[in-house]
Order: C-alpha cells, then structure tokens, then sequence
DNA sequence: CCCCGTGTCCGAAACGTTTCCAACGCAACC
DNA sequence: GGTTGCGTTGGAAACGTTTCGGACACGGGG
C-alpha cells in the first residue's frame, strides 16, 4: 500500500481511504490510486487489516463434525453461500473428537480472531466462550454454560409427528432408536413419548433404545437384536439419517418388513426398494439462518438478547411408514 | 503477550520463545513464562503472528463446488484431518459461480496469507495464481496456465474399466453421459473409448451424450430420450454419481433394465432395487494426499518438481452392471 | 483584514507478534 | 587474569493496515 501511495504521490491515508469506500477523497485524486493499484497489482493485506484494535477479520467460523453426514454438508453449505455474499470466508474446525478437541479447535479459531463463530456443539460445557468477545450462533443444538443465539428444528415435534403416523396405522409397539447426541434424541424421544400418552397407548421400555454409537453399524446390530425377539417391534423410528440406513440394512438381512419412518431426509431414500418414509427440515434453511444470524450480531446490526429460532418438521410418505401392523408378521410366517 | 512477560517479570522475547517450541531458555524461567500465561488465559494472536515478514498464516485454502456433493465432502473432510493434524486450519471458498467468481474467491483467501491453496479447479485459466507466491495443490483435475502439483483419479483408466466390463458381458451399444466438467470427462470417454476398440467394437456416436449440466435431473431427462429411441443402448455408464442418480430414476421411470455403472462410488448403492456397480477410486486418499502434500509444500520441506498423483480405480460389481445384453428388451416386451 | 468552517490530504501511532542484535553472566581455556 | 564462547535474556524493529490529529488551502462572513 506504501508502494500505491508512492507511485499514485499520495499518502498512505489517502488510499486507504480508496481502497475502503472511498469518503472524503476527490475524485481526480482517487482516479490516480486507482489507476496506482491497478498498475501495481496491488492487493489489501487482510492480516494487517485484521490487526487493527477492535477489527476482527472477515471471516466466520464452522465447528461441526463429520461433513460426510449430508445433514452437516448441508449447514456447511449454506453458510458459505450466505457468508460469501456478505464478502466473508467460514473457517472449519472439525471435532470428530472429544469434547476436549472440540474446545481447543474453538479457541483455535477464537485466537485466529474470527468475526463470530457458528457451532453445532457436543455436549460439554461451552461457557469458556462467554468471555471470548465473539459473536456465537448455536446451530441444531443449544449448548451449556453460555446463552446465545440458536438455530434448531422442532425435534419434540417431527418425533410426534413420526410416531403420531405410525400410531394411526394401528402400531402399538413402535421401537425408538437413539443416538448418542443427548438433546436433539431427548426432544426427539419427549415427541414420541408425547404421541404415545396423547393415543393411551403406552411405551415397551425395552424398545427404546439408546445406542452406543450414531453409525449405521450400531443401528444395524440393535436392529437385528429388536427383530429377532419373540415379540419384535411392528415399527421401528430411527432418530437420525444413518441410523434409518443402519435400520433398512437390518431389515434386508432378517427379510422382515415393520413400518418405517425416520428422522431426516437423505439422498435416494425415495428409490430404495420400499422409498423411506421420513420426518425431515429444511436444513439448508438451517443453516441459512443461522449464518445470516450470525452476520447480523457481528456487524453490530442486531443486538436483541439472544433469539431462539425453530424450524418445523414435516411428514414425507413414501410407503414404510405406511405399511400395516401386520406386514411384519405376514413376512415372518412365510 | 506484553502483559505476561510483565507479570513473569521476563522479555518479551522470552515469552515469544516459551510459546513457540521453546528452546534457548532455562526451565526455571519457562515456568514462571508458563505460569505467567495460564493464570492470565493468554492466547497468541494468530493474526498479529501471521503478519510478520514471510510468514503466512497457518490456514489452508480449499475452494471447491458443491459440499452437498458426498465427492466434494469427502474431500473437504480429509483435508480438515490432515490439516488439524498439524495445526492448520482449513479456509472454505465455494465456487458454485462462474470462473470469474472463481478467481475473486481464491484472491480473497490469497489476500488472507494462507499457507497454501488446494483447489478443485473449474475450467478457466488460473495463471494469475503463478505469482502469487502460495503453494497451490490442484485436486481432482489440472488447471490451465500454470504448473503445479495435482492429485487425481486414474479417471481414464476407470472409464476403460467400466466400459471393458460391460463389453465382456456382450453389450455393444453402451450409452455414455457425460457432465460438463471437462478434464474429467474428457479422460473417462477416452478410456470408454480405448476399451470399445480393444474389442474391436465401433462406437456409436449418438450414444455418447453431452449433458448441459451435471445434474441428475439432466441426467434423468437424457436418459428417458435414450431409452425410448427405437434402438435404446443395452447399458449405460454414467460418469458421475449424480448422473447415475438421474439414470436410475429414469430407468424406474420407463421400466426397462439396461445394465448400468456408474463412477465414483455413492451411499446406498448397493442397497438400491439393482445394487449399483460402479467403478471407484479412495475420495478420502484423493483429499488426504492432496492435503499432506500442500502441507509438505508449505513448510518448504518438500522442493521437488510438481508432482502429479494418480490414484487407481476399482471395479465394485453389485448387480446393475452384471445385467445380461437382452435384459432391457425382455422388460420392455412384457 | 481576520477568523472560522469545510474539504482534502498527510503521516505518525498503534495493533501483537517474531526476529534479530546486543548484552550479560559464567565457565573454560590459554 | 584476560579472553573466548556459550547459554540465556532483554528490547527494538518490522510487518501492512486503519485511524486520528493536525496541516493546508480556500472561501465566506464579520
């Protein structure tokens, strides 16, 4: 920029004036910088920017696990197209680890001093962000230790909604699946619960099951163990889109066929052999949402106490959620 | 950092030292150095660190299209691993745009002094990226106009082996769809190509199919026009995952069971009415490498000549592509 | 004629590091 | 005892930007 000022016989105030905006400068002065930066190429350093008291760089950052998991992919997305429109960058983090790895990725970012952080959080306490000084934005799931902003989906909700579906078709024993990513299960299993007490009908214990992991490995085995009891389920719901995948893969191996319904749409689940029915959001606009959120508390824009923003759930019906209570059964005697 | 070196009652120089690898000071003092930070809550700007001469961030690039994109995905995935491994960061472009906005995006992240550049290039020239002094890894296909190291897939041989699988099975009219995504395409219709005439077998031309996007919508709609031609192909290979997609929603669509391969590999392939053959390289080796090999860059310690990787491909048999050659025509006459 | 506001421009200070050179103490060596 | 060298330490300079106080010219009003 020293070069620029030179070349154009200006100071360095002068273009920096002009390469920001652009006030207080006449024009014919600001033709030649312009014309000093073309020539020399010149390109603002936006490390040295960022340095600034009270700057922070223009960038976001994303903490979230696997970005395999379509759902993930999806937030990823959004908020780079919403952060790229407003000129800014997402820096990843990823925190396919522990809780402790997922705080030293954060303040990892923090010390890059990013303008605001979007996190979809493990469990684990979050309240060393408090004093960071940097906008946070929850997204799926709110974190302890630190109000912030949130951006979620109705899980009590869609978990009513699929299990509400299965009820009206007669099933009574309808087992849950849940993986281990405490909130988002728990609301999920209060919406099942819910549906139940609302229909009278009440809950075999023994088929709710918590797994030990969130792969479609895990699901299968408890899939396998539920289908091949003396009184196995008549539905199964999966809370999660791997799970589903783990639960069809169970089902094809014992050749039996319950009802079906899981939580969240997936790639091809309308061109498996029996299209899946589903419970699912609009994840994009998840993540939409959130990344706009997220601009809005770090230019100062916005400085209402923390919003808390849920997006609704909707049925899709393919056919395994519709299938009767007695198709099961009807494939076992064969 | 002032204030620590204040408070352990050091230089600042010594407290830069403890920081980085700290070699050259006594222990007793890193103790107090240490202390000094833990009971402040220090954290090194990376930003201020970033800005000294010579110095680049410790940050990657990677601009890429589509993150919904399980290819893209995975790729992304693997260099956050590697790239965390060693402490980098990962800075996200998205390029779902045209060249142009290509080019502005990686301007904007060279201007953020990343260490290095991994770029899953669009067509269009980057050799304005040869002064930029930043290592630059391309992934998946070489760019134009400049010289650098490229990690791909043995797309060539992959198409030689998709279409020389379907010859052995007696097919002769194989239908390819290709997506606007040059280099690649181009490789995969060579080695469809070279596999026809190894077996002496003519291709016809109006069977080899230019889509205008690569999406499985326009994969869907080419492949309802070829299937309801008077002389429809007896096999398909699709050269993309979404492309195969749209064959398979068409082919349900008409009813008619040609045999079909598809490239790269995607989830629930072979849990699909046909289980799906495709032909298939290690995405996450392709995202790995690239990754480890721009880290090699970045840290100086590797100065040999660009290198090119090329990944192999395998043949994954599942059904479709096992389809004997009167398969359609049997379907359609019923 | 003086004063003051306004529009334009200049350049020093500041941001938080790393790096470099100088300085110091101490031991070993001549 | 002086000198040399090494291990350790201190602090200034530099990185490239933004910002801020002030300078300068010019015109209008008193």
């Amino acid at each position: 920029m020293i070069d620029v000022a030179r070349r154009a016989g200006v100071g360095l105030g002068t273009v920096s004036r002009v390469v920001n905006g652009g006030h207080g400068v006449r024009e014919e002065t600001a033709q030649r910088v312009r014309a000093a930066i073309a020539e020399l190429g010149f390109q603002r350093n936006e490390v040295a920017r960022a340095l600034r008291p009270g700057k922070k760089s223009s960038s976001l950052a994303l903490v979230l696990g696997d970005l395999t998991n379509p759902f993930y992919a999806t937030i990823a997305k959004a908020s780079l197209e919403v952060a790229g429109q407003s000129g800014f960058a997402v820096v990843l983090g990823s925190v396919d680890e522990d809780p402790e790895g997922e705080k030293r990725a954060i303040q990892e970012l923090v010390s890059r001093q990013v303008a605001g952080l979007m996190i979809v959080p493990d469990q684990g306490d979050h309240s060393f962000l408090a004093g960071a000084g940097v906008p946070v934005v929850f997204v799926d799931r709110p974190a302890h230790g630190i109000e912030a902003d949130i951006v979620m989906v109705d899980n009590e909700g869609g978990g009513r909604l699929a299990t509400e579906h299965l009820l009206e078709q007669g099933h009574e024993r309808i087992a849950m699946l849940l993986a281990p990513s405490y909130y988002t299960t728990g609301r999920r299993l209060r919406g099942y619960r819910r549906a139940h007490r609302s229909a009278g009908i009440e809950v075999d214990e023994s088929l709710v099951v918590q797994l030990p992991e969130g792969n479609a490995a895990a699901a299968e085995k408890a899939t396998l163990e539920l289908m091949l009891r003396p009184d196995p389920p008549t539905a199964l719901f999966a809370s999660t889109n791997f799970l589903t995948e783990g639960v069809l893969r169970a089902l094809q191996e014992v050749g039996q066929e319950p009802a079906v319904v899981g939580f969240d749409d997936f790639r091809l689940a309308d061109m498996l052999p029996t299209p899946v029915t589903v419970v699912a959001s609009d994840i994009h606009e998840l993540g939409r949402n959130a990344a706009q959120l997220l601009l809005d508390r770090a230019s100062g824009s916005d400085n209402r106490p923390p919003q808390r923003i849920v997006l609704p759930c909707a049925l899709i019906p393919r056919g395994s959620g519709e299938r009767p209570v007695d198709s099961a059964r009807k494939r076992r005697a064969r």
